[in-house]
DNA sequence: GGCGGTATTTGATAATTGTCAAATTTATTG
DNA sequence: CAATAAATTTGACAATTATCAAATACCGCC
């Protein structure tokens, strides 16, 4: 786990105590290619650092399944809006590809949070970096052709194309499969 | 203020201390209708709670303002994309009525949050709403038909409609005022 | 290498929403 | 209470994207 701390102690600035008492509650989880990390409906109590691979959310409108989110290694995940509110999700974590996982339940990141000032601050830091994302999603989605969309995405995330299919990333840019297949097409 | 106090004790579990020494660092200003809170280009350096009236956020796309978000009274407000980077806004935070908001710097800010734990989880924790209203927005966006936002927006939102002008609103919605107009038409 | 299933592409058509221009209603102000 | 400006609605039409159905390409596996 050393590289987990050198890219926490590096990244958000955690000092060795609070790293120590962080990572001594995570739990190794590894979970195979299309494993469910979470299930709409229950209620999601963990917070989990993804320490390889990728996941993705979706959720199921009119029997579709619509994935509007995707997460790969070092990044924290979780369905925040379960997690923050405590209700039951409405989206499914899926992974997408054999991964390993640490997870940590909320009730013990809520006693960290008290002992641990800075951890408070690292989930804080953890939340802007995911507004900021949403929020430029969402203007985009807002903003942005089909095309344009797409061709942000190679831009800005090529890491995504390539790893995931057409059919998770035609509706993450909320578009149809069949619309994403034109525009990739030569022209 | 001792509104505010009681505001700030009872939503968000601050102590008498804490509150003390966040209203201390509050700046009270008064802004008319029409007014700007910030401009595009310039960087962000406070968070503002909204104590009376109400504001839009827009972008200029193309030559129009497209309003994304809105803020009323008893909210923290501020341009998070700008605040949480610290690089210039690409958006415009306009009062839409006559407006008081108390101000704090994010100095001062951050400094208060090495004093009190308290006011970093204050602060945390209105980005965890502004996120899980965000993601609302954004699922809605993607799933929903023009009709269907709108009247989800009459349902969950009643107050936005008939105290913002509807070219705001069909904005807001990702769609034409012409095409809002449609919607609102009896049928 | 061939089989079966999944993923992706293609085609034809329909639905939704946008665009532009103009009319009308509503609000503001002297 | 005009007079003017701003906001909203209406109409005709175009563009974009969705839908449905089917064909093709791709992949893991025996």
């Amino acid at each position: 786990m050393e590289e987990l701390a050198r890219y926490l102690k590096n990244y958000y600035h955690l000092s060795a105590a609070a790293y120590d008492a962080l990572s001594a509650c995570f739990e190794e989880k590894i979970f195979a290619k299309n494993d469910y990390l979470l299930k709409e409906g229950k209620i999601c109590r963990h917070l989990y650092f993804l320490k390889q691979g990728a996941l993705r959310g979706y959720y199921n409108a009119d029997g579709k399944a619509i994935t509007h989110w995707f997460g790969f290694e070092d990044n924290f995940v979780t369905s925040f809006y379960s997690f923050i509110t405590e209700k039951p999700a409405v989206e499914n974590l899926q992974f997408i590809e054999g991964s390993i996982v640490y997870a940590i339940s909320k009730e013990r990141l809520n006693g960290l949070f008290n002992q641990y000032h800075e951890i408070e601050r690292l989930v804080r830091i953890v939340y802007e970096q995911y507004y900021i994302r949403l929020e430029e999603r969402y203007v985009n989605a807002q903003f942005k052709t089909a095309a344009e969309l797409y061709h942000n995405l190679l831009e800005q995330s090529p890491h995504i194309i390539g790893r995931v299919p057409l059919g998770y990333i035609s509706s993450y840019l909320g578009i149809t499969q069949e619309t994403l297949s034109r525009i990739r097409k030569p022209r």
